[in-house]
RNA sequence: GGCGUGGUGGCAGAGCGGUUGAAUGCACCGGUCUUGAAAACCGGCGGGCCCGUGAGGGUCUCGUGAGUUCGAAUCUCACCCACGCCGCCA
């Protein structure tokens, strides 16, 4: 959630660093909430004034009761004005209801050393790794999978539908083996809080973020409770502190967690269908961090430091990108792609985002610190990445890994993990 | 699912329908004292919004929302949440 009292300072900058998302709708949002901004203070003014007025009539009605005198001479007239006032506000709260509602549905500003244009311009920053040299053609992940007995789509087709895959023997091993291996990383070496969130969040938690108002038809819901399956654990650990007044020693608080993740994908159908490119579900160690505001660049860059530090101990070859303002999320004011190899595929793929939110989060889910003790509260930053999802890792350790005999070598930071240096075909 | 109890400031915990934004204690901030610290003492101390360059002023806020009333933390209704017991179940 953008700041009123900045959009009103400075619209015109406001206006500008929306306009790099080329979200023309973005636009418009933000001259309706300028007016209704404009109208709320005007009607403020009003129902105050009156409201002042009442108070002192009203005191007047008490001094006189308790001197025993007789007040009948004002009840009169404050029936008469409790009854504009009880209008007015009516008239004060349409009008802010609809400022809330268009103002939960302007994105974020973006940062100035944000690249400009669409997601034809995002630019690769830097690349870890040399992609290997191949002497046979690579095979893709969902065949190799199928061959190592590591999953079974069909089977999970049956169970649910098309996107929710199934992993059976080292395949299930391996997917464990992931999430203690990321978890203990982060843990140990990066001094993350492991948290075990609820998978099912309402639509407070979902707002606070920004996945609500606005992009509730790619989320699953279970109607009865009015609840959303989580599409990514970013959700609970950032709103576990939502209208909290936080003590300014406590940042940064860096919390990761490793939840499954579920996403409709609505829009994206007939895409990356094949193997485990776009699934509805899928697990992911989350990193989360909230920050002091001065910290907020440091942070973002030591957060996707984070998150390439995964990709390294597991030998994935992966450059990462610098997203184009058009590209960057909703919520987002930065974001850095990392992007894994799969030769396989033949093709980059996202396997982690790290984005920095500024105070956009924190405004909604009200999150705020005292800078000192005493101090008046102010919103925190927030961040986050992931450490990493999994089935593109997983599509990048089989595809870098496979050898010309169909086995697959794993990195030796996994074989404590996984109890194997390497994956075999089923006889 | 049934019955019951309760939701007040960072925490604990008072609060007759009218100088209560809210006693008191703790915590916290500033000060006195001290070589320093502790203790003691003095003072301050919720948050949002609006107006104001500022000092400051106004307004709202006692789970949420409606209602009664000139006036609600205090009365009524609905909802939400927490806790306890029973039932069901991992």
């Amino acid at each position: 959630m953008l700041d009123l009292r900045r959009l009103r300072q400075d619209p015109a900058a406001v206006r500008e660093s929306l306009a790099r998302r080329m979200d023309l709708h973005a636009l418009e949002q933000v001259d309706r909430v300028i007016e209704l901004d404009a109208r709320r203070r005007t009607m403020v003014a009003e129902v105050e004034a009156l409201q002042a007025e009442r108070n002192l009539q009203s005191d007047e009605v008490a001094r006189r009761k308790r001197a025993k005198e007789s007040a009948d001479d004002l009840l009169g007239p404050l029936k008469e004005s409790g009854e504009r006032v009880r209008v007015l506000e009516a008239d004060l709260r349409d009008v802010e209801s609809m400022l809330e509602g268009h103002l939960l549905n302007v994105p974020n500003t973006i940062l100035p050393d944000v690249p400009e244009g669409g997601v034809a311009h995002n630019v690769v920053v830097r690349n870890w790794g040399t992609p290997r040299e191949f002497a046979f053609t690579p095979r893709p992940h969902w065949e190799l999978g199928q061959a190592l007995g590591l999953f079974d789509l069909p089977r999970g087709t049956k169970l649910t539908g098309s996107g929710f895959p199934l992993f059976t023997g080292m395949g299930a091993r391996l997917v464990r083996g992931l999430a203690s291996f990321m978890l203990d990383l982060h843990t140990t070496e990066h001094g993350y809080t492991e948290v075990q969130p609820p998978y099912l969040v309402n639509r407070a938690s979902l707002t606070g973020t920004g996945q609500l108002p606005k992009f509730e038809e790619d989320l699953y819901h279970a109607s009865v409770d009015d609840l959303f399956l989580i599409p990514t654990s970013e959700v609970p650990l950032t709103n576990m502190y939502r209208d909290e007044i936080l003590d300014g020693a406590m940042l940064p608080i860096t919390l990761t967690a490793y939840t499954p993740c579920f996403r409709r994908e609505a829009g994206a159908h007939g895409k990356d269908t094949r193997g485990l490119i776009r699934v509805h579900q899928f697990d992911k160690v989350e990193l989360v961090r909230l920050v002091r505001p001065e910290e907020s660049t440091r942070e973002h860059a030591l957060l996707t430091g984070h998150a390439e530090a995964v990709l390294q101990r597991l030998e994935i070859p992966y450059r990462v990108l610098a997203l184009a303002a058009g590209d960057t999320g909703f919520a987002s004011a930065c974001t850095f792609d990392l992007e894994v190899w799969a030769p396989g595929v033949d093709n980059w793929l996202e396997a982690s985002s790290a984005s920095t939110f500024e105070d956009f989060q924190a405004r909604r889910a009200n999150i705020r610190f005292r800078p000192t003790p005493g101090a008046k509260p102010e919103f925190v930053h927030t961040l986050n990445a992931s450490g990493v999802a999994f089935p593109r890792t997983i599509i990048a350790l089989l595809e870098n890994g496979q050898q010309a005999d169909g086995s697959v070598v794993l990195p030796a930071a996994l074989v404590p993990y996984v109890g194997t240096d390497r994956l075999v075909p089923l006889a």
